[in-house]
RNA sequence: GGCGGAGUAGCUCAGUUGGUUAGAGCAGUGGAAUCAUAAUCCAUGUGUCGGGGGUUCAAGUCCCUCCUCCGCUACCA
């Protein structure tokens, strides 16, 4: 690790358009590349966090047709709520793109291109159940009947979720559309590219084997499917909206005209087409995009990490890389991924239809979002999943927030402001106490730095506490409020020493909770310029402020969560009371 | 069914390549302090490490088997 400035391409899973997502996709995804983002940012790097709205698709045209709404008024609208819900969750997104860009659609069609003319495409013909009075094809899962196994009426054509059984939509027994409900359904023959997977069989390999960055989940899900041999699929569907499927001339391609590109070859492709959008909005980098991508352009040099759901890693460790690896041009490629498993509700699935848990939105119509911020990240669900319960929401909020770190800045802000005057206070040399804390600090900023360098973001939670704890342990040692009665200069070090790690922890606390700890530094007075995260080696971080620079307590920084609203949350929400 | 993950203190979870009396936070109990949002600090755990069997001088950590939960299983995304 040097001190060069790196240059830190971030991207997030992009969440799907349809409806707003629960605090799960938050915790599993944007959230931890928003945290990572910051921190890196905050380490004086470049840092470019993108993500996007996934906007293709069945799900969307059907909730679209469902709102009696044109499907691209339904992806404008619900865009926009994601755009609002995750600027509520200050996610520092670059950029916030949208699969349905042109630019997208443009380097989707592009990246079929060079896989055709490197033999790893071709038309083939497959059977689809077609709904005929919905007049349109019907993915398996939107096919349900009677399993032919335990007679469960209501089987999707995938599986069956009484008896678990993998199913083909022929085996159902008196099959009917589950858009419609229409029994009126044909197999049809359609035709449809397919991307040739098997052929990049050995690349894939070579380069996930390779990959030595890699968390034991990612590795063990890319390797699952190499054993079992890539499949060549389909990458077009029978859906009006899309990727339109043109030819290399631009014209629609023969026999494509009712067809788009699957939702998921398009979707990763617009990690790059949003990087894209935002060159062409907002001119950054001269609104060079492809210096962040392509190998000849300069991306040789970025450090690429993917966050993600466990769910989605074989799209990013195997499909994805077959389109980049496959196009035989120089993209660049993943380095290191963050997978996560999922935030549970009291340990079973977020449901909207039975009220269990809390999506963005009421989620912040109940609380600020550092609130949210902070236990998500401090309970990620990096090991296995994570349950979320009000009881331990509760607990985190009250404890680690308000008592530890928002009590620490109170009482020193406060006593500076009866015993000096509000302002750092001159007298006084440091002694065993200050020594103490210093071993302390930069012990803890030297894991701090390692955990959050590692994507370990439970063990980061932990360690900023650690030290917001030993802020607590260090005013206790010091005792200024004792020292004041005989020797005023000892108990000025002890309030300039306390004041100074009030503003060390209001730094470090910025990539988890960017809000709170904007209002602590700025009532430290510390300027914008002033808060990139510490070195651990930085022996001044103790006498950091200037002497006799006001100060002011801040205003209540974390409301305590009361018994009585647990109580009625869960009433609203679910949870075990 | 196959593959992957998980089952550790009342609760939420840590436990690198097997190695001294299994840890943290919260909750609980006792004490100290009184600057502070009655916040803080110190002390305090007789846990069948899901069950059973095995390997080893030594296993939460490796092997076998069984049970439970979750995810994926390529046409939901």
């Amino acid at each position: 690790m040097t001190d060069a400035r790196r240059r830190i391409l971030i991207t997030s899973a992009l969440p799907y358009i349809n409806g707003i997502k629960h605090l799960g996709n938050l915790a599993g995804s944007m959230l931890p590349a928003d945290v990572y983002a910051r921190f890196q940012r905050l380490g004086g790097h470049d840092v470019l966090y993108i993500c996007a709205t996934d906007e293709h698709g069945t799900p969307a045209e059907l909730a679209a047709q469902a709102a009696g709404l044109d499907v691209r008024d339904y992806c404008d609208q619900q865009h926009e709520i994601q755009r609002a819900a995750g600027d509520g969750f200050a996610l520092s997104y670059d950029w916030f793109g949208r699969s349905s860009s042109p630019e997208n659609a443009t380097l989707t069609q592009q990246f079929a291109h060079a896989l055709e003319a490197n033999g790893l495409v071709e038309e083939r013909v497959s059977q689809q159940v077609y709904s005929v009075d919905d007049g349109r094809f019907l993915p398996d899962r939107y096919v349900e009947g009677t399993c032919p196994h335990c007679g469960y009426e209501a089987a999707r054509g995938d599986q069956c979720d009484s008896c678990g059984r993998l199913l083909d939509p022929t085996d159902l027994k008196d099959p009917y559309s589950a858009v419609s409900g229409s029994r009126n359904i044909e197999i049809r023959d359609t035709a449809h590219l397919f991307l040739l997977q098997s052929r990049m069989q050995e690349d894939i390999r070579a380069w996930v084997e390779a990959a030595d960055d890699w968390p034991q989940l990612a590795k063990s899900i890319a390797l699952k499917w190499l054993d079992e041999g890539l499949r060549d699929r389909a990458i077009t569907r029978d859906l009006k909206w899309g990727v339109p499927v043109l030819g290399p001339d631009g014209a629609v391609r023969p026999g494509f005209e009712d067809k788009v590109f699957y939702v998921w070859f398009d979707a990763p492709v617009e990690y790059i087409a949003a990087t894209k959008e935002w060159a062409t909005a907002t001119k950054r980098d001269d609104g060079d995009w492809t210096r962040w991508w392509r190998t000849d352009a300069g991306a040789e040099a970025v450090e690429y990490v993917q966050f993600m759901g466990k769910d989605n890693v074989a799209f990013h460790t195997v499909s994805f890389p077959v389109t980049i690896l496959g196009s035989g041009q120089p993209w660049k490629l993943v380095d290191k991924l963050k997978a996560f498993n999922w935030v549970t509700w009291y340990g079973g699935k977020f449901s909207t239809s039975q009220k269990r848990g809390v999506f963005m939105d009421q989620a912040l119509d109940l609380l600020p979002s550092d609130y949210w911020r902070w236990y998500l990240i401090a309970n990620a669900p990096e090991g296995s999943d994570a349950a979320f319960t009000w009881e331990g929401f509760q607990a985190a909020v009250n404890s680690d927030l308000a008592n530890v770190l928002g009590n620490f800045v109170n009482r020193i802000t406060k006593y500076t402001a009866s015993k000096f005057d509000g302002a750092v206070p001159e007298g006084g040399e440091p002694g065993e106490d200050e020594a103490w804390i210093a071993g302390e600090l930069a012990a803890r900023l030297t894991a701090l730095n390692q955990h959050y360098e590692a994507m370990e973001f439970r063990k980061a939670a932990a360690e900023t506490r650690g030290l917001w704890a030993a802020g607590n342990e260090y005013l206790t040692r010091a005792e200024p409020w004792v020292k004041y009665k005989s020797d005023v200069d000892a108990a000025a070090i002890g309030v300039r020493t306390g004041l100074n790690l009030a503003a060390v922890f209001g730094i470090i606390a910025q990539p988890i909770i960017p809000s709170a700890a904007g209002k602590i530094l700025d009532a430290l007075g510390v300027p914008a310029g002033n808060r990139l995260f510490p070195k651990p080696d930085d022996t001044g971080l103790l006498d950091a402020l200037p002497r006799g620079l006001t100060v002011s307590p801040p205003d209540v920084l974390f409301q305590k969560i009361e018994d009585e609203q647990v109580a009625q949350w869960t009433a609203q929400f679910g949870g075990n009371a």
